[in-house]
DNA sequence: AGCACGCCGACT
DNA sequence: GTCGGCGTGCTC
């Protein structure tokens, strides 16, 4: 009998592979476990095992695998159901979902080794100068990867001369497979068995006399041992005796000493201070408590719409406690790493070492490392605190997920597809486990909030701060008068600079919020009007100070900053528009002795720099916090009591139709960050125009308002969450190619669907990384069938790529565009 | 997505 | 003349 296996390679193909395995194999293979496979030419893939059966293609005669990589499966059956239900909705192929889902040590990939054929005798008179090089390495080491070869003999593509050395018989070709995941071995020393005996340990000693440095090193280690009863690391060991490793080392080579490894986690947190592990919750938090339990035994997914500072934190703690005592994990969605910071010190305070933590800063072992423990379901792994990615670890007893700040846009992954909306994903995922899900914001979503009105979602709501803290005072600073009376200084009205001035002397802190990061957006030249502009990109270059640089945010093209304008040779450029960098200068002129700090995408680099920047102002190191976003997004600093938002136009202008929500969502959210003890705090926001809707409505912290205007909008102009969106982006560089493409799309589009199409149209930036760009939106209403729609286009997709001259035209879907 | 194959311009 | 550029097609 035969047997074959299907497998899920991670790669943007519909389609499943079928390889031949052993009966053996056949046994033991179950869905979930990743084997090596031989695909294409000569590469070895990690794939995921999804079916064993006995049916033999026809088409084709299937290869066999190359190895079964694990013992037990590393996903689950609900992951891959969830997985397929990503794949599906986000119009994606479940390799995409598997490829962004699993760690990156996970996948193995193969890498081409280069041997010496030592069977055959080469006559080297029958070598070109290039083979003889190579053959002549292979002489003095055992092989050489592609790469090695291709530095020997200084050539790009080097493939046919391996295969010409191939068929010489110079050589053999080998395929070596890497593991990138190595679990952390920390060594450790003891003292050989055969001198527990007292009498030989003196011998021992005596012989060593000699050595003084190796006698030194085993006296310290008897005080080691006799200090505890723990392994005594040799790193320890160093320290202590003053002995350098070569000393060690050699005691070792003597077998005086014996090394040995421990496997280490690297995911390690100090335990949970055991007083205060009973949080006591004010009775605002119990009745959202009590409301939430309620929905919960409903099985609704529950929105929980607490104003900034009310205390959700300590709600979704009493939920996590009680998801622990019933023996099951839960799972806490952030939508920014820059929060776990913060977050994880309270959670740790209640939950200890039970809550593990990950996200794409993480290091690949460590997300192998939560990976198995959650899979295991290990102490350590009974919460995660995470990002959007954590969706998609393998829990096995999932009983409640928490949706922090559920209105941020982050939770929608952009760019590579799977292009999915964390927090839709994770009602489903909660309803695959039959877990419960909350989703909490000061500011809900429109479409969680519609939700939680159509019945959908529960909703509960708390409308007091906690401790009764004031809600901020928020005021409205007109800078077009004072623009025209020209009262500005630089950036900042008189209002502003007073407030600042008033919270420093008070010892206060203060922050500051800049929707733009860079310098300035562009450099322009007074007298000719040029700007430089991006070589790849339909964008303008940015100008970066500190590196004195013209950047591109898109591609990350740079150039250093022109003398004189390029096009013209005049020396006279400006600076147009600002960001944060500017902001923080002025205020250096403004404020000669206050530090001033900065938090933007230029200065939270690398795995801790949001943690540096947000403890150091937590610990007063900073006066004043200059930010884009980032600093709106529920952080929690105790002694803030002004907020300035330099501009809030720029934003209530976007182009978009969810732009006036967002700039209320923002501009609530960074208030909040105002006085959150019992000092009412001080908000100013500076505007063009103070008379805006959205203005009104945040400094009357009006969300109803907000929800039923912006709700009607989008019932009049056929918007989320009234209609579903599908936008496709087209990308060709061939500019005339692209045009035709998206007129053939968009026309199928509307012969077939019978919605409504917009477009095609051109981005805002309509040319990213030399391909230009051109969307088509599609509307599809929500009585009509979602999957039935995403079907027919899938069908004019076929049709599309059989139109050869339409080859090199990509195009992506983006379902639930936000 | 990779990666090989195949066909064209710009250099030793 | 080769090298390496990119367009095209295929992967069990």
């Amino acid at each position: 009998m035969e047997y074959f296996l299907e497998v899920v390679l991670p790669i943007p193909l519909e389609k499943l592979f079928t390889y031949k395995i052993s009966q053996a194999e056949a046994d033991f293979i179950q869905e979930g476990m990743r084997v090596a496979v031989p695909f294409g030419k000569s590469k070895i893939y990690t794939a995921l095992a999804y079916r064993v059966h006995q049916n033999a293609p026809e088409a084709y005669e299937p290869k066999e695998i190359y190895q079964i990589l694990d013992e037990y499966p590393v996903v689950t059956q609900i992951q891959l159901k969830h997985w397929e239900w990503v794949a599906k909705y986000y119009m994606c192929t479940l390799g995409e979902v598997i490829r962004s889902a699993l760690p990156s040590a996970f996948m193995l990939e193969s890498e081409t080794l280069i041997l010496p054929n030592k069977k055959s005798d080469v006559d080297e008179r029958e070598l070109t100068d290039d083979e003889f090089l190579v053959f002549e390495a292979l002489q003095h080491q055992t092989a050489l990867k592609i790469s090695e070869v291709s530095d020997i003999v200084d050539k790009k593509n080097v493939m046919k001369l391996i295969n010409t050395l191939v068929h010489k018989g110079v050589i053999l070709q080998k395929e070596e497979l890497y593991e990138q995941y190595k679990p952390k071995l920390v060594r450790y020393v003891k003292l050989s068995e055969q001198y527990e005996d007292e009498k030989q340990l003196a011998e021992l000693l005596n012989e060593l006399t000699r050595a003084p440095k190796q006698s030194q090193v085993v006296l310290s280690l008897f005080q080691l041992k006799a200090k505890s009863t723990k392994p005594i690391p040799i790193s320890e060991l160093e320290k202590e005796s003053g002995g350098s490793r070569a000393v060690i080392k050699a005691l070792i080579d003597k077998n005086i000493l014996e090394e040995y490894h421990i496997r280490k986690d690297r995911v390690q947190f100090e335990e949970r201070s055991e007083e205060s592990k009973h949080i006591a919750l004010n009775e605002y938090q119990e009745k959202a408590l009590e409301d939430i339990n309620n929905g919960f035994d409903e099985e609704k997914p529950m929105l929980l719409h607490g104003v900034t500072s009310s205390g959700k934190t300590e709600v979704y703690v009493k939920l996590i406690q009680k998801c622990l005592e019933n023996g099951q994990q839960a799972l806490y969605l952030l939508p920014e790493i820059a929060l776990t910071s913060q977050l994880i010190n309270r959670l740790r305070h209640y939950f200890g070492h039970q809550v593990s933590v990950y996200h794409s800063k993480y290091s690949i072992h460590e997300r192998v490392e939560v990976w198995n423990n959650v899979l295991k379901n290990t102490e350590k792994a009974q919460i995660v605190l995470g990002a959007r990615s954590s969706l998609f670890l393998p829990f096995t007893n999932l009983g409640l997920v928490v949706v922090d700040e559920e209105h941020e846009s982050s939770f929608k992954q952009f760019d590579p597809a799977p292009r999915y909306h964390a927090r839709d994903a994770a009602v489903v995922l909660a309803a695959l486990h039959k877990a419960k899900i909350v989703l909490g914001s000061a500011t809900p979503s429109i479409e969680s909030m519609y939700n939680a009105r159509t019945k959908k979602y529960g909703y509960a709501s708390i409308v007091h701060r906690f401790g009764d803290v004031l809600m901020p005072d928020i005021n409205l600073v007109d800078i077009k008068e004072a623009t025209r009376k020209r009262r500005m200084k630089g950036h900042f009205s008189e209002i502003l600079i007073k407030a600042i001035t008033e919270a420093l002397e008070e010892g206060e802190q203060i922050i500051l919020f800049q929707n733009r990061r860079g310098f300035a957006p562009v450099v322009e030249c007074t007298t000719c009007g040029h700007v430089a502009q991006c070589p790849n990109c339909d964008v303008s270059l940015t100008y970066h100070q500190h590196r004195n640089q013209l950047r591109c945010h898109y591609c990350g093209y740079h150039m250093a900053l022109q003398q004189a304008c390029l096009a013209c040779g005049s020396p006279t450029l400006d600076n147009k528009g600002f960001g944060t960098e500017q902001i923080q200068q002025e205020l250096g002129q403004l404020f000669p002795n206050v530090s001033v700090g900065r938090m933007d995408l230029d200065t939270t680099r690398g795995k801790y720099a949001y943690e540096k920047i947000i403890s150091s102002f937590e610990n007063q190191e900073m006066d004043i916090l200059v930010g884009t976003q980032m600093v709106t997004k529920g952080l929690d600093f105790r002694n803030v009591s002004l907020v300035g938002i330099m501009n809030a136009d720029s934003m209530l202008n976007f182009p978009d139709f969810r732009a006036h929500e967002r700039s209320f969502q923002m501009l609530t959210q960074v208030a909040g960050r105002a006085g959150r003890t019992q000092k009412r705090g001080k908000v100013l926001i500076q505007t063009y125009n103070p008379y805006h809707q959205i203005l009104q409505q945040v400094t009357t912290n009006n969300y109803d308002g907000m929800f039923k205007e912006q709700f009607y909008e989008r019932e009049q102009f056929k918007y989320p969450p009234l209609v579903r969106l599908i936008k496709i982006t087209l990308k060709d560089k061939d500019f005339n190619k692209l045009n035709e493409a998206s007129e053939w799309i968009s026309g199928s589009l509307r012969n077939v669907l019978g919605v409504q199409i917009l477009g095609p149209e051109y981005p805002p930036v309509a040319r990213i990384r030399r391909d230009y760009l051109k969307n088509v939106m599609i509307k599809i209403p929500r009585e009509q069938s979602l999957a039935q729609t995403k079907n027919s286009i899938k069908r004019i997709e076929k049709s599309f790529n059989a139109i050869s001259k339409y080859k090199s035209v990509r195009l992506v879907y983006n379902v639930d565009h936000i």
